[in-house]
DNA sequence: AAGATTGTACAGAATAAACTGTACAAAAAA
DNA sequence: TTTTTTGTACAGTTTATTCTGTACAATCTT
């Protein structure tokens, strides 16, 4: 009885800990996942995690394949094991800042290129006769939202 | 044909827009929705957005309400006219910028204060006899984390 | 006052996301 | 080689989210 506490004092930190790392956009299991992993400290197989969090093997390969894509876990050689052993990488604020920013920055410098594109077209149709006043306007308002990726490019760009 | 052009280019450029503006946590529906008001500049009805849309008048209720309490739009009086009118509010970036800091400050601040519940009832049963190594683990390890908490806080406080 | 119009609550329908179990290819063990 | 084990692809199921239509209270018009 006394000694279940600790694990649900455990449980009960993984649960506020997921919550956390959920607003850097990962999913509720995910975010367990890594949680529960970073309060293991050691390494485990997909089978222990899968025991471990009442879920399919099969959703353990999925969530521990983004979170090894975001850098958010190692894998871990051990002598004489066989199945891959996944660990937690350490150090939170750095890891989840740094994917996380750059996230931010890929999605805008992608946005930027779409709009890039739109401005091009745009451009084009200007020089037609026709309705120039109304493209005029539209020049203006892409412009302006293209300042906003800007700001927010290079306001990403300085957190790093 | 050719007048239609703007229409189409217009349209291209709220679903561009949009899809950064949903990088704010918003839904897909209300991003094209501060999307297409933020290009009409005017003030519109609820029908209005209905229409040009194509969605219903519930989700448009629903969606202006959302981006109203993010403050992202605002209700604005006209004489004469008895609807609700709304226009997206303009400086983007400092718009967004803003309320999507302030979120995260919130958010990492209610953590917090679930992580010092359980630092709470973690000293309590620390007292207690037996299993003192585990206790001591786990203690540690709630430090590490809360730190990571007050890492984040600090971080976006910074910011504004 | 009655009648009409507007915004939203609510319940259910449509759509999307998360999750599971089976099946199989790749690699290790026998 | 054959047999066993391990991770993942895929299709289907379950669960959650988004969206719609009806109904109605509040407000405006007559």
């Amino acid at each position: 009885m006394l000694e279940n506490n600790v694990e649900q004092v455990r449980n009960k930190i993984v649960t506020e800990f997921a919550k956390t790392i959920e607003m850097f956009d990962l999913t509720p299991l995910e975010a367990r996942l890594f949680a529960y992993l970073y309060l293991s400290e050691k390494a485990l197989t997909l089978d222990e995690m899968s025991d471990a969090l009442g879920k399919s093997k099969t959703s353990m390969s999925n969530s521990i394949r983004s979170l090894y894509d975001m850098n958010l876990v190692t894998l871990v050689w051990k002598k004489g094991v066989r199945k891959d052993l996944y660990q937690s990488n350490s150090q939170l604020f750095k890891l989840f800042m740094t994917t996380y920013i750059n996230k931010w920055i890929d999605a805008t410098n992608h946005q930027k290129d779409a709009l890039t594109e739109l401005e091009h077209n745009l451009s084009e149709y200007r020089n037609k006769p026709g309705k120039n006043d109304e493209w005029d306007k539209l020049t203006k308002q892409l412009d302006d939202i293209m300042e906003f990726h800007k700001k927010l490019d290079s306001f990403f760009r300085e957190m790093k």
